[in-house]
DNA sequence: CGCAGGTCCTGCACGC
DNA sequence: TGCGTGCAGGACCTGC
């Protein structure tokens, strides 16, 4: 479910609620949701417990906390309806809870609560070694695969299109390919293709410099507005950091609105509804007119 | 039955 | 032939 946006929200709710905080317990309710952590429950609940919670970083859609002088984080991944809640430990348990940690800091007792109903995402222990374009940042080893997302400061686009240059893959691939360029998922694929007037079929080795940018400038654009939008959501006493309710409105232009007008259309007078399709195995949706069809499509 | 916003493994094709 | 790489497709889950 949630993509670079939601990510963000919740790792400011971390921050916000849980930073400098120490890990008194540590319950799994589940041990599917540790999937990703091979060595076991048990590892899991001895290395975790005891420690002193940094403040938390992301990187595209993996999230994590470093613990233990910044040797090593907890590494949180939502996959598509995992959520974190930080909560009073007198709340009863939600539906579909599946790892609960307590922590205190100072004389407060809360609970960091992993939820998840399909179990594509989970936690797990990792260390942190040094970024191979920046050796001054640190992420989780499992995490050195994923590219930078469009809102790191170190985004490099001019990267980006050399690499896209080089493939033979169609646009909306290579968007949702976390190791060229992370965060971006199907919504915001289709948002930022929609904003940039291009088509998901396009094959990757014809784009321009110019259309390369584009692509990326509205994806930046797009998860800026939704983050500005959902940055509010998670200041409460109970914080839901990532709610049932909570995801927030992301103004999207496509996605979801197949069968009703282009926006875009709209303003110059013509009436174009949005089409979905199949493709990649998932739903597109895009404008016939605003995004032709390009002359070689490629699956 | 179809649908859901993610990730990763498998197997195939290809070049060296 | 074997190996590495890039790519497409499916598996992994539950609930509406």
């Amino acid at each position: 479910m949630p993509e670079l946006p939601e990510v963000e929200v919740v790792r400011r709710g971390i921050h916000r609620w849980a930073t400098y905080a120490t890990v008194t317990q540590v319950e799994v309710l589940d041990q599917r949701s540790l999937r990703r952590h091979e060595v076991g429950e048990a590892d899991f609940i001895a290395r975790l417990t005891g420690q002193l919670l940094d403040e938390p970083q992301r990187r595209g859609k993996y999230l994590w906390i470093p613990y233990g002088e910044g040797s090593h984080a907890l590494v949180v991944h939502l996959g598509m309806s995992g959520q974190v809640l930080v909560t009073d430990p007198s709340l009863p348990d939600p539906k579909h809870l599946k790892i609960r940690i307590t922590i205190t800091s100072g004389d407060r007792i809360q609970e960091l609560r992993f939820v998840d109903q399909r179990i594509f995402g989970g936690l797990y222990l990792d260390a942190l070694v040094p970024a191979v374009d920046r050796p001054e940042e640190l992420l989780p080893a499992t995490v050195t695969h994923i590219g930078r997302d469009p809102l790191d400061d170190h985004f490099d686009t001019e990267a980006v299109f050399r690499k896209l240059r080089k493939r033979r893959s169609n646009l909306k691939r290579a968007l949702l390919d976390q190791s060229l360029s992370s965060g971006i998922g199907n919504i915001y694929a289709d948002e930022a293709l929609f904003r940039a007037r291009l088509h998901y079929s396009r094959p990757t080795e014809t784009l321009t410099r110019n259309e390369v940018s584009r692509v990326y400038s509205a994806a930046e654009q797009v998860m800026r507005l939704a983050l500005s939008q959902g940055g509010t959501s998670f200041d409460a006493l109970y914080v839901n950091v990532n709610g049932e309710s909570g995801y927030f409105d992301r103004s999207l232009y496509v996605y979801g609105r197949h069968g009703q007008l282009c926006y875009r259309c709209e303003e110059r007078g013509q009436e174009t509804l949005i089409e979905r399709r199949k493709f990649m195995n998932r739903s597109s949706y895009f404008c016939p007119v605003c995004q032709p069809v390009p002359r070689r499509a490629r699956k």
